[in-house]
DNA sequence: CTCCTTTTTGAATGATCACTCAAATACATT
DNA sequence: AATGTATTTGAGTGATCATTCAAAAAGGAG
């Protein structure tokens, strides 16, 4: 009986990480976001409820989608390590390539730095997401423990939270304006240097 | 003949630091800034033009006061080498230190991370910095290697800037919620990774 | 003390901020 | 087609944004 919605969620959505993820929480005002999900502010706050609300989403999506192409990394090789290897070189690649994604730097990091204020909702999310993927890299280092693939001594909440500080120096680097072949060639530095670590006895 | 003026410029400057260091350059209000500074509207523009004026004088004490503590802890070792281990432990004791700085993570990162439109002269300019960061390091590096303290296949310049993303990570991770021995752990860990890396032949 | 120059003050500027809501619109049902 | 309900629209809310400027205040020189 009553009328359908005209925009798509998943669509409008991604629309807001893309447009979040360049210009960062504060960055981008509601009439870009009016622009970007081409809905008008009834209809967004009728669909998100506020910026916030609309914000929190985009996170999780971006969250998601990290997630999804670890993953596809981990499943391309029989070997955790040489996933996560590869996981690593193809940040580098994919944030100096021409199929611009909106920033190079991680969307999340930008929003670990932008949150000043005291304890808002926003900032134990992104803190809950941070540990999220933390444990998410220690789960995937245990089994490449289990596996044999990293010394047995091998302290893997500590190796997650090592793993977790390359990525975010890796892609906050590569926010700077740099030759693309610096920030490979980074990469290449950190994999050489991990690959030094998870071997090692205690 | 004329009238003196009233504030301190220094300690102004310094206020001003510790408030963008805080809040971000969009983040800090320019009400924020009146009190902070203890200034009204027409001393500020009398005294640093613009906000923008501000923030980059604050940019470069805080760039300053960086190259400070680094060449005090590399003055402090005859070994170039311990120098650097040593700038890089403090950083990860400093973050944590109840004589609490503003905020755990690099002014200059969160800057670069949150500047996000079209070549403005503040992107111009922070990306400057971190080229000259990079250059002290690696003019660092090359002394080292002079010392025969690294070894003489080391590509300086790509390490100053590996070294660069090892310090842009640790503190972009200690703005986490996390306990402060996870990040003194993490700058062990990086002392660790580093050490493997300059002795190394190419 | 008076004058002159410079600084400080603080109210006011127009723009933009996130957000609201009554009216117009569009669709499924009858 | 007519009806009823949910959605979309977009002008309008007060607050806050960075910035300006005329007037008030302050100190050295005469």
């Amino acid at each position: 009986m009553p009328r359908m919605v005209k925009y798509d969620r998943d669509t409008a959505l991604q629309q807001a990480v893309t447009l979040f993820w360049r210009q960062g929480y504060s960055g981008a005002s509601m009439k870009q976001i009016e622009q970007a999900l081409d809905m008008r502010p009834g209809s967004l706050y009728a669909a998100f409820g506020s910026k916030d609300g609309l914000f929190s989403e985009a996170l999780d999506r971006y969250l998601g989608a990290m997630f999804q192409e670890m993953d596809q990394h981990l499943g391309q090789y029989t070997s955790i390590i040489e996933g996560l290897k590869s996981y690593l070189r193809q940040l580098a690649t994919s944030t100096s390539s021409d199929s611009s994604p909106p920033a190079r730097a991680c969307m999340l990091v930008k929003t670990l730095l932008e949150l000043n204020d005291a304890q808002t909702p926003l900032q134990t999310k992104i803190n809950g997401i941070f540990s999220l993927i933390e444990s998410k890299f220690a789960e995937v280092l245990e089994e490449a423990k289990r596996r044999g693939e990293v010394s047995e001594h091998l302290d893997c909440g500590r190796m997650a939270r090592l793993l977790q500080t390359q990525i975010m120096g890796l892609r906050s680097f590569a926010q700077r304006d740099v030759p693309p072949e610096h920030v490979t060639m980074l990469a290449e530095d950190l994999v050489a240097m991990l690959d030094s670590q998870w071997h090692k006895q205690e």
